[in-house]
RNA sequence: GGUCGCGUGGCCGAGUGGUUAGGCAAGGGUCUGCAAAACCCUGUACCCCGGUUCAAUUCCGGGCGCGACCUCCA
């Protein structure tokens, strides 16, 4: 039976889709006014992971991630440049471009690190700026309803009319009342923890738009509401984000969305907590917020990366460390070997029963994705089958193979070791050694491992002479 | 101050009221021209202090340590 962690519930509940054999699921996208960053890579691996699994276990999912394009860069932003160190922001400063513009470099980027990482494309990707009036019309629904109050162009949610408010953080509004921080809240907030849904823009604002009530823009938490009903539509099985979106971001978006459409939201909430590195929090002025090039300038491939996030549940904080980035990328070397032997297994010889590792396999990840306890399986998978293939060949070899290509391909890891071909120039190497071993000229063949090593290959030999990979 | 999560061997990391995953690294071996890869063997851990129990790493309480969120733009 399929469980997953529901922050909603906060205990393992079975999984069952709305519609039959069907799920629709939302997925908090990258704020593109950055680089994204390892952090996020884990929420998103994780997401795909929870679609992959959907899918190997045979639902249609219907993925929706949004992009988060509403900038409130202002004039002196831009003019300035010094929102930090943001070099696309300096560089809108130099070359005057616009915050869309920006938006695009960074929602272009998302893109690109994602594929890098097997991140299967959402169905839909909606730009919270093309959803504007879906937006306009959900906060006239709240205002109707009494929801909402406008005072001096903002409108406000107001909280304590949703009396579901604090279900899925804890968050309540009399807890947030004990433990509220002493800071000054907007003064046209009839209570502190109302949230914005549209704020009246100041004059250098270079995003806004007119809504009835101001010249202005959306709250932060609207989009999600607006754009996941009409992809979705009102209530859908599972919502997924980092745990940095359980408050205030999805605990408004449902007050919203279920005041507005007065049915429950999402089924489902699942949260991929965060990702430390070295034993800290990733910060700009600590140096340590990795990109994917960060990891790729090391040599290491984005497939290690993601093999190192299976490594640990998603539901606990991860610790990421170069040590055991390279711990996963054996591991994932491992696996990947054992696949390359099963697909040069000629037939004949012996069957390995692998019923008990499959179920042992579903039975992981039913158990709210469980991945480290999965991959444990398919590396003791591998152990068996290079034991078998050591002394005789796999008599259901394929059939080992598809499971073992299945599972990777639900975990999202590539089953290739490598999309990018051997060069013809370390052939032509590797063939010389061949050569240089067949007339015993072994310091000829050492030479040329060497350098085939310096140039980033691993040398293995075998029955059919010498094998090389890349790293 | 409020809410919540975590602390497992050199490292990563599952899990469990008693039979003590798995991997990486390490040491030893098989194989190899030498390596690599692969395989085999070795290695008994659960922050501290109380409590419950025949038995606790696992449950309860306290402490210490680490971390997350606490609303207006990420």
């Amino acid at each position: 039976m399929l469980t997953f962690y529901n922050t909603l519930t906060k205990q393992k509940d079975v999984f069952t889709s709305i519609n039959p054999g069907k799920v629709g699921m939302y997925t908090c996208g990258p704020t593109v006014y950055n680089y994204i960053h390892i952090g996020n890579l884990r929420a998103y691996s994780n997401a795909d992971v929870i679609r992959r699994y959907l899918t190997y276990r045979g639902y249609e999912v219907r993925m929706i991630k949004n992009i988060t394009d509403v900038g409130h860069l202002t004039d002196d932003d831009v003019a300035q440049g010094d929102s930090g160190d943001d070099k696309m922001v300096k560089a809108a400063a130099k070359e005057k471009k616009t915050p869309q513009e920006i938006a695009r470099f960074y929602e272009e980027y998302a893109f690109a690190t994602q594929e890098k990482m097997n991140i299967l494309p959402a169905h839909y990707n909606p730009r919270a700026t093309e959803h504007i009036p879906h937006m306009i019309r959900l906060i006239e629904t709240l205002l109707a309803k009494g929801h909402a109050y406008e005072k001096n162009g903002n409108v406000f949610f107001d909280v304590a009319s949703f009396d579901r408010y604090g279900t899925l953080s804890g968050n309540t509004v009399e807890k947030l009342a004990i433990g509220a921080r002493l800071e000054d809240p907007h003064p046209d907030k009839r209570n502190q923890w109302d949230f914005a849904l549209w704020l009246k823009a100041p004059k250098n604002h270079l995003m806004k738009w007119d809504a009835p009530w101001s010249v202005g823009y959306p709250g932060w938490h609207i989009e999600c509401s607006a754009m996941s009903v009409d992809y979705l539509g009102p209530t859908f099985d599972i919502h997924t984000g980092g745990e940095d979106n359980i408050f205030p971001h999805h605990e408004a978006e449902i007050a919203q969305s279920e005041s507005a459409n007065g049915v429950p939201f999402a089924h489902f909430w699942l949260h991929t907590r965060h990702l430390q590195v070295d034993g800290a929090k990733m910060s700009k002025s600590k140096g340590n917020m990795y990109t994917l090039e960060d990891i790729t300038d090391r040599g290491f491939d984005p497939m290690d990366l993601r093999m190192l996030f299976l490594l640990s549940h998603y539901r606990s904080q991860m610790n990421f460390t170069w040590d055991a980035l390279a711990q996963a990328q054996k591991n994932r070397h491992t696996l990947l070997g054992a696949l390359e032997r099963l697909a040069q297994s000629s037939t004949g010889g012996t069957t390995l029963d692998i019923t008990a590792e499959r179920t042992n396999f579903d039975n992981a990840m039913d158990d709210d994705l469980n991945t480290p306890l999965a991959i444990t399986v398919l590396l003791r998978l591998a152990t068996a089958i290079n034991t078998h293939t050591a002394t005789t060949s796999l008599a259901n070899a394929d059939e080992v193979r598809t499971f073992f290509t299945k599972a990777l391909t639900a975990l999202g890891i590539h089953t290739e070791a490598h999309a990018d071909p051997i060069p013809d120039d370390i052939l032509a190497i590797a063939a010389a050694r061949d050569a240089a071993r067949a007339a015993k000229d072994f310091t000829t063949s050492d030479a040329l491992r060497d350098d085939l090593l310096a140039k980033g290959y691993t040398v293995t030999d075998s029955a059919d002479g010498t094998k090389v990979s890349k790293k």
